[in-house]
DNA sequence: AAAAAAAATGCATAAATATGCAAAAAATAG
DNA sequence: CTATTTTTTGCATATTTATGCATTTTTTTT
């Protein structure tokens, strides 16, 4: 699933900084080793609700649509689901593993949620190590993995 | 002061309807009798911190920044204090007289600010008459109109 | 009120983005 | 495992948007 990694990358790289056009985000992209093309950026933009907005100082920049940041009503939901083969549970801790490479990427994403229960996240290559806030009991913390993954569980009972 | 009225127009038309790309906006503002270049609809649109989001169900639509929605952020204010000629009162509401033509797109711009003094607005040609909510007192609404519009009260002692 | 400075505009065009279509890749069914 | 369907992608290009520059309009200053 070549595709999702670089949709996590791409909201990745326009949140950490300010890229101005397709053309910019393509080079950083591409640094990163993820091939991609002018086309197929435009599109992937489309769906995860990314558009270019002014930025206030007389140029442009990319950010998260209004919509997707206010409500969930958009439509297109990032499914990383798929990507998470094993969650087990160590310390008071979670450790949630993933297919080779994309620990960061989910990591990120979940991060984003900015959910209270969740102290932090470490992600090496393929494990993720999630730290719960203190006081947080693991069911909580797997109803909230779920919340922000819907499906999360049954996709894991099922491997 | 040709500007702001169109301005005002734009905010109007893509908070009414969804628009799509500049050639459509700018041919409803002609519609209005209001004329227009793509080139400096493209200007206007920057300095609003308006752009083109993804709709959610395949394309594009014109919609206010999020920034701009969520923050007072933008350094851009859209200033209609210039448009306004003279402030009344009578019968426990309030009558703003404007240059002519810009009633409609001021009292537009003040229900925008979404304010809970003022129940409603009506507007016609230069003049609008305000109504305040029941129980609040002109001087209330003095200090209302004069947080959407900062500056306004000194404008109009200066005529 | 005239001169000077600043802001706005249009034109032409550059820059940037979106998309139809055919090919390739991936997922699903049999 | 192979055939079928669906999804993803790149290429080429159409569409759409942004902007340098010269000009006009508006505002400010004297």
């Amino acid at each position: 699933m070549q595709k999702i990694g670089r949709l996590l990358e791409i909201e990745k790289l326009i949140t950490e900084a300010d890229i101005s056009t397709q053309d910019e985000l393509l080079r950083k992209l591409r640094e990163k080793g993820i091939p991609c093309t002018q086309a197929t950026l435009s599109r992937n933009l489309k769906q995860l609700g990314i558009s270019r907005i002014p930025d206030g100082s007389g140029g442009y920049k990319y950010s998260l649509s209004a919509m997707l940041r206010l409500t969930d009503a958009f439509p297109f939901k990032l499914n990383l689901v798929p990507v998470i083969r094993e969650i087990t549970e160590a310390r008071g801790m979670m450790i949630i593993r993933t297919l080779p490479g994309n620990a960061s990427n989910t990591a990120f994403f979940i991060d984003g949620a900015g959910r209270f229960e969740i102290a932090g996240t470490i992600a090496g290559d393929d494990t993720i190590l999630l730290i719960p806030r203190d006081g947080i009991t693991i069911p909580q913390v797997h109803s909230c993995l779920e919340s922000i993954l819907p499906g999360l569980h049954e996709q894991i009972k099922k491997k």
